[in-house]
DNA sequence: GATGAATGAGTGTTCATTCAT
DNA sequence: GATGAATGAACACTCATTCAT
């Protein structure tokens, strides 16, 4: 009994193992620049052994979305202890600003994966980014309806675009700053709500 | 003596072929999907004769770059011909608009192709779309200030970061309705500026 | 004791479920398209357990051979009841020819599997699948010997020659017919035997 | 010009060149075991080259089928120059024997090809291998017809169902004797025609 | 004796790039 | 300068077989 949970427990592992090591190494290289061999190196796994934890390519990418699905909920389920809806905003924001350098050198790992993903003909794995990002929209309006924002759908598109873009820019320019620059003016923005009928972006 | 004349006209002709080919398909399927043999097929120049235009598929890539640069001059000097710089900004963003279906299904060209690129461990032809990118800032920059708005590098990193969040989402989302949102807000953001000191998005 | 009684039981049983599912799935699929892994499920038993059964994958070709050769004894047990040699003979026939759909999808089972084993450069298995024929036509043999005919073994040949023949082309054409036909030719023939000296085919 | 012709020709015979050596190790070694690069050996051809004249191993297989057809086509167009469609029958089954050797070794090319082909769930090459066998029988049953021997279809089934039944034989046993006992028995078969209602098989 | 997991050699296929004419 | 063909180094994926427990 034991054992097999031992054994159970290993192989949940090395599938977290190579999950994880999938979630890395694309972001890092992108999907099409990324060989399998790769990723089971980095993961320390034969190339053999990963068919045997995932039938395709597809389904690595399909779980290293997922990973990143988890990290989020685990940096919202974070967010979610403070007490102020807009401190969570604000939180999740210095959060984006706090991870810039990574960011300058491989940008977003949704918001790269979902743009490489959505050109594809068959749009596979492609909608499941597209969720990833949706849920974090999701999040957001939430956390704008709390505090009483109107129209917290608008404001969540918004935000999260503006996280987005200021990513796709850091990255295309290899410049953290833009991170930080833009971080502050969200911030700004944010204070600036609720202060009036509010000019948006 | 015609006769060169004509075979140089007729080699640029089918560079430009090449490059415009380029532009698109590179668009279209991103850059590691691409095929050479795809590329030239759609120009309608033979595989093996690519190579005396592009030594290797990274020229060509660059190539593509330097077509959305020149895309991008064209709609900028036609854009300069408005008198007002706000007017020229807003010409802008219902350019950006006007393109939502296209965008919604490949993405922002430079943005997809700064992504794409940015990860390669020699940056490339990376530099190169990020030079696009900025030279966009740097006209929209030119802008504001032209409008005597404070501090215009920041609202132009504003602007252009919204343009790629938006493109990203509307991409990602496959919903041209993100640009259509994010496009009147943007409108609504410039009409905002110069009221005052400005809080800005 | 009961307990080993027991074990040995199931084992045997494990046994013969890997060995008719081999039969089975090597007669549907042909030798070198089916897997011990679609075997191993066939039988509800796990991949790796039928190593203890079987060292290679040639064995359990060749338990398959085997399970073909104990059902063609069946077979002519349940003839060999009928007094008359000729008798035996004509329901043979009719019992290829109630086989028609299944031939006409996947072959006699014996002649698919000979034809695709005696290509290999060692006759390991294709010897085997020769012996089972043999032995079909040692039994036809048998019957026209003793029903008096003159050269048995020739008219054994030419049975065993035409039923393969027949499963061949109902199986390349894909039509049971051809069963229906060649069987009712074969039965005229039969009867046509002892005539006199005979025209054999 | 004369270049262009000599380049179309040298490619022309690259590709019957790879046809050639696919026919012959398809036949020898079966579809599933042989390989690509096998077949690119025999022809001397660069494993890579194979792909610029066949898109996928399937294409070759029936490259393959298509060379055994017009090798049938020859041998058939040999014997029509025979003046009695019954003599070209008799030609026909002494090409048959002739080819003893071989067939014992590898089997009838076509009846085996189709045999392997037939099992696949989609039966993609194997339509193409009955065509062929398709093709023998109606030449077959012209020559009976022209013979004027009553229901030619039937007879030309019961030829061509006994030159695979006793090259299938030949085979399994390793026998080419086989060949040579049921040969004689078929043109034994054939002078038997037409000399009363005619015991067929 | 049973079993999920591991292993690694191969297989078809793709494609950027080069070559010969 | 143009072009069909050649080349070879990948790559994703499969599978018989072995291993550890």
């Amino acid at each position: 009994m034991t054992n097999s949970v031992d054994r159970r427990t290993q192989a949940a592992q090395k599938r977290r193992r190579l999950t994880a090591a999938a979630a890395r190494v694309l972001h890092e290289q992108g999907v099409e620049r990324t060989t399998l061999a790769g990723i089971a190196r980095e993961a320390g796994v034969p190339v053999g052994n990963v068919y045997y934890y995932f039938k395709t390519k597809d389904e690595l990418v399909r779980a290293a979305l997922g990973e990143h699905r988890d990290r989020l909920d685990e940096l919202t389920a974070g967010l979610d202890r403070l007490p102020a809806p807009r401190d969570r905003l604000r939180a999740l924001i210095e959060a984006w600003v706090s991870e810039r350098e990574t960011t300058a050198r491989y940008g977003c790992p949704l918001g790269t994966l979902a743009a490489e993903l959505g050109k594809r003909a068959d749009g596979t794995p492609a909608a499941e980014a597209g969720a990833v990002i949706r849920r974090l929209m999701d999040w957001a309006a939430a956390q704008f309806r709390a505090w009483d924002v109107p129209d917290p759908d608008a404001h969540a598109l918004t935000l999260v675009s503006a996280y987005q873009g200021m990513s796709l820019l850091a990255h295309a320019l290899r410049d953290p700053a833009v991170m930080t620059r833009e971080g502050a003016r969200l911030l700004r923005w944010l204070d600036s709500l609720r202060a009036g009928p509010g000019v948006s972006p």
